[in-house]
DNA sequence: CCCTGATTCGC
DNA sequence: GCGAATCAGG
């Protein structure tokens, strides 16, 4: 994997955002692990901002009216509020006019690398839960990162349900995204089209 | 144990 | 430059 310029700027974005490195490396995917994004955020100069660590850089804070806990007091959590998933800003420009630049989009990663004969589903048409949304702030190594709805929706969450062993996805999705692909003659009515209109099959 | 970031060190 | 291994703290 490399650098790219997307990359690095995710990677700052969500670094001074108060994102942990674990997060950080989930979102960016391709198998990105904490530890890279640690190491290249280090590289990068950012270092050791508002995060609820101390190590090296403590905390000169110290709370001097400690009179009376107030019941209503209000507790600034270290971590930025969360933010809509969908205000973030999407840097999809690519600088570089590669043709075909297997540039990673910023939430959902395509299972890189699938078997012959595999391919990823193009959109499920998933079941929206009602109420729980789960937002990137969320993301774990456990919890399924099927996308649930448009990044640019407000309501846009992930899954979230325990993840199949070994897949980024639930069992469920993991049907889904990781469906062997049938022969066309085989295929009766046709799946849906992710794009355009629905021309007619060829035959 | 889980998590966090920091640092080291071989590649 | 990269990131796994390791370290150190909460």
């Amino acid at each position: 994997m490399a650098w790219t310029d997307e990359r690095i700027a995710l990677l700052k974005q969500y670094w001074e955002e108060g994102r942990s490195a674990s997060q950080i490396a989930e979102i960016l995917g391709e198998g990105l692990s904490r530890n890279a994004v640690i190491g290249k955020a280090h590289r990068l100069g950012l270092a050791s901002r508002p995060s609820p660590l101390k190590t090296g850089e403590a905390k000169a804070e110290s709370k001097a009216p400690k009179a009376e806990a107030k019941p209503a007091a209000p507790k600034p959590a270290p971590r930025p509020a969360p933010q809509p998933v969908a205000a973030a800003p999407a840097p999809q420009p690519a600088p570089t006019p590669v043709v075909a630049a297997p540039v990673a989009p910023p939430v959902a990663p395509a299972p890189a690398a699938l078997s012959p004969g595999l391919q990823p589903a193009p959109r499920p048409a998933a079941p929206r839960g009602k109420g729980e949304r789960v937002t990137l702030l969320d993301l774990n190594d456990r919890i399924c990162k099927w996308p649930i709805g448009h990044p640019d929706e407000p309501d846009f969450h992930f899954c979230g349900k325990p993840v199949n062993p070994g897949f980024p996805y639930c069992g469920e999705h993991c049907l889904v995204a990781y469906q062997a692909q049938m022969p066309r003659r085989d295929r009766p009515g046709g799946p849906p089209r992710p794009f355009g209109p629905n021309l007619p099959r060829p035959r």
